[in-house]
DNA sequence: CCGCTTGGTTAGTGAGAACTTACCGTTCGT
DNA sequence: ACGAACGGTAAGTTCTCACTAACCAAGCGG
């Protein structure tokens, strides 16, 4: 999920479908400078990730962003404020001394 | 930045700063099933992404969990959620047809 | 009905990165 | 002051993964 979000093409991708709105594996492949066949491998691994939906539209596959990826990265992301952090930090810079 | 998320004894690191508190490097050698080396290594990237901040005492290197870089990761989160983009997608569904 | 386009898959290759082993500098304890 | 421990670095190996090229299936247009 974060390994998906690791790759700096696939960056690319979201990034694109963020700009430009929802778009063909072809439109894709136009603004970011790799093979198409990569661009499908990528939409993948995003797809598996829950970062991008897929729709058929005819021949074409129209790619868009999901929003549940993002927000399962978003509750991770939150973990590191609400624990106690630095509180806890401070606390065992003084403390200190026992095993760690 | 991101990169540096991707990479799942980073994360495990991280965890392991979050649930424990600031660790020294042995420290964090005992949890992680790796090497001290390479949690040096993962330390200094960690460190040049800003996810991480370091003080020595004494011998000891004490890290803690620098909350910099992990803002950084939520604003880039935020930018999917504040563009129009459900709007976007739902738009060109229906309109469609010109070049993606 | 046939060709063209679109897209996903497979095989193979190359680059990058993660991990371990060995070594060295530094600092505290006795 | 000497030994021990903690931590960072270098070199080398291995493995994963991103990418391209080639192939195949499916749907639209003339």
């Amino acid at each position: 999920m974060l390994d998906a979000l690791g790759d700096p093409t696939r960056r690319a991708i979201l990034e694109t479908l963020r700009r430009s709105g929802p778009s063909s594996v072809a439109g894709l492949a136009e603004r970011v400078p790799v093979s198409r066949p990569a661009i499908s491998q990528h939409l993948k691994v995003l797809g598996l990730a829950g970062l991008v939906d897929h729709e058929p539209r005819g021949t074409r596959n129209i790619y868009r962003i999901e929003r549940g990826g993002l927000a399962e990265v978003r509750d991770w992301l939150d973990q590191f404020w609400d624990d106690a952090l630095d509180a806890f930090a401070e606390h065992v810079r003084s403390t200190e001394g026992s095993s760690e």
